[in-house]
RNA sequence: GCGCCUGUAGCUCAGUCGGAUAGAGCACCCGCCUUCUAAGCGGGUUGUCGCAGGUUCGAUUCCUGCCAGGCGCACCA
């Protein structure tokens, strides 16, 4: 779908190179164009500021740059007028008809208007979560389960083939831990030196012996391991469970034994050998990974012959690869992010290019308030906060849309008594309302026999302030969700939303769509519901993108 | 000590490739429902963009140093 913006890039790009030939003009030619929607009105409908950008090189002034790429713009039968301001900015003024058009373009792609191709034919694993089966997913999981879901989709809608995987750390000492923690708690015995406490693991020692109560008669490590197993069972159908409520879902749960008992970590070493970054020393395995950016080199078997959590790592991205991604992305939190450099060199290490097959983000982590004070969580006292836990106080859109619009890499608080709240402060509803609103006026439309298909409009007659604003936000949907994807920031696209929201309750204030009273039905009427209908769509398309439920009615 | 993230209005935070007067919500004040959802709209008030330099026609944005807060530096998982 051809846009404004790709539009008028394309022309200066086109107009530029003309002149360079032409010998009128020497400079580069930048490989993308600014083009902006300038914040103040008099400013046009796009802003360029090419014509400085490229003047350093040229020996011309910028405006007399900006002069020579106006006529070309002027001659695009979209365009109605250009000016030059100020230093040498380009403002360009659209055709009001040409800008109407946007909304045959949203109604006739539907829920497919927003996608795009910028990557088509790239294949990305997206691993988020990758909690351990040894408890209930809680706040910091959360806010990768809403971000994690959301960039999922918003690649998706790019045009990637996007497999999201949960790793399953299901191996170690940590299992044998939370086995034993379980036994003991059914056994009613004190839970081991640094064991798991809690509520949830009496239940779940309560859920093991109700299963199958023989589980009592058994004795020494059968028994430990039965615990264990059953356990780990109950506590990942339960994470899986809560996911599918919370609308993450998940392609592949991979487990880290499954690594071993396939072969794949002895195969993921003979791959690093044979490409020459593997020693050992003092009776242990290394990966050189300081050949690249690590700060020091890694364990990869212990010199008591034990792989270390490590070898799994590198094991599973090379089983990553040769399933087929070309990207692998990697959602972790805070405290996970001395691992970038070393995920980065396995990459290296495997012969790849750690810069494009592999891609680390970085989550700060969430502080919770509640009544005016910070909640301080500790797995020691309990008092953590679960996924379930949120979902129950606030619901599951308030806590995924609140998670996803702050950029990952700020810390963020969020406040559960805002999040209770039905108003602006909450701007899950603001955005759900505009919905709900238009969903309203097109109801009526219906009642009143308004025609309001696509046959019924005509773009020449949206001249309005208000309404060349919101078809001027409409047409900025597509670039958003492309520049979410490429940057991986999916709070672009609510963000977005915000503003698409205010835009529309601004023309809803000012823009009667129906007709009042005894009034006739005019062409208007069917061209302002058209526009209504335009702007339900991108709605609902970028809540989809959020995960966020899109209501008729509130 | 080394590394990563953060520092923007009273509060919570936006601000892709440097651009034209730094934004939103909340809070505070004032208006707007005899007809499309007032969970809304309009107006007013609020800033040394942590500090100091540098690059540039132009820096909240890029570079360097410093200050403050968070997190991390295992033959643990």
């Amino acid at each position: 779908m051809s846009s404004h913006s790709e539009l008028l890039a394309g022309k200066i790009t086109a107009a530029l190179r003309a002149l360079v030939e032409k010998g009128e003009l020497t400079c580069e030619i930048p490989a993308s164009i600014p083009l902006e929607r300038p914040k103040n009105r008099d400013h046009g409908d796009y802003a360029s500021s090419i014509a400085l950008q490229v003047a350093k090189g040229s020996g011309r002034p910028p405006r007399e740059i900006a002069e020579l790429l106006k006529r070309d713009l002027e001659a695009l039968p979209e365009v109605l007028s250009v000016d030059i301001a100020g230093p040498g900015f380009i403002n360009i003024t659209l055709e009001r008809a040409s800008q109407g058009e946007v909304v045959r373009q949203i109604r006739e792609h539907g829920e497919k208007f927003g996608e795009g191709s910028t990557l088509a034919g790239v294949s990305i694993n997206l691993e988020f979560i990758s909690a351990n089966p040894t408890g209930p997913l809680h706040l910091g999981h959360t806010r990768w389960a809403a971000v994690g879901d959301a960039l999922g989709r918003v690649l998706t809608a790019a045009g990637a083939k996007v497999t999201r995987e949960f790793y399953i750390n299901d191996r170690g000492n940590q299992m044998d831990l939370f086995g034993a923690s379980v036994r003991a708690a059914a056994m009613g015995q004190p839970i081991p030196e640094n064991g798991y406490q809690g509520a949830y693991i009496s239940d779940l020692a309560q859920a093991v012996v109700d299963a199958d109560p023989s589980i009592m008669t058994m004795v020494g490590d059968e028994q430990l391991i039965e615990f264990r197993e059953r356990a780990y069972k109950a506590q990942l159908a339960d994470q899986q469970r809560v996911l599918e409520t919370f609308h993450t879902h998940f392609d592949v749960w991979f487990s880290e034994r499954s690594l071993h008992s396939s072969g794949a970590v002895e195969h993921g070493l003979d791959k690093l050998r044979s490409q020459g970054h593997v020693y050992e020393e003092e009776g242990a395995t290394w990966l050189r990974t300081t050949d690249f950016a690590d700060d020091k080199d890694r364990v990869l078997v212990k010199s008591g012959g034990e792989l270390t959590y490590f070898s799994s790592d590198t094991a599973y991205y090379i089983n990553k690869r040769e399933r087929g991604f070309d990207i692998c992305i990697y959602m972790l939190g805070a405290d996970h992010h001395g691992y970038v450099n070393r995920l980065k060199a396995i990459a290296a290490c495997a012969g790849d290019d750690p810069e494009y097959n592999i891609d680390v983000l970085i989550g700060q982590l969430v502080k919770i308030m509640e009544g005016g004070e910070e909640v301080k969580l500790s797995k020691r006292a309990g008092t953590i906060i679960t996924l379930e836990d949120l979902v129950e106080k606030v619901g599951v859109d308030a806590a995924r849309y609140t998670l996803i619009r702050y950029p990952v890499e700020t810390p963020m608080v969020l406040d559960v008594d805002v999040l209770k709240k039905r108003t602006n402060e909450n701007p899950v509803y603001y955005v759900q309302y505009a919905h709900a609103r238009i969903a309203g006026v097109l109801r009526n439309a219906s009642d009143l026999k308004v025609p309001h298909a696509l046959s019924d409009f005509d773009p020449a007659l949206l001249v309005h302030d208000r309404e060349n604003e919101l078809l001027g936000a409409l047409a900025e949907f597509p670039r958003v969700v492309a520049g979410a994807a490429e940057l991986r920031e999916p709070h672009r696209v609510a963000r977005y939303l915000e503003v698409l929201a205010g835009v529309y309750h601004g023309f809803y204030a000012d823009c009667r769509v129906l007709p009042l009273g005894d009034e006739p039905i005019e062409a208007i009427h069917s061209a302002r519901a058209n526009l209504c209908a335009a702007t339900l769509q991108v709605l609902s398309n970028g809540l989809q993108l959020l995960g966020v439920s899109a209501p008729e009615r509130m």
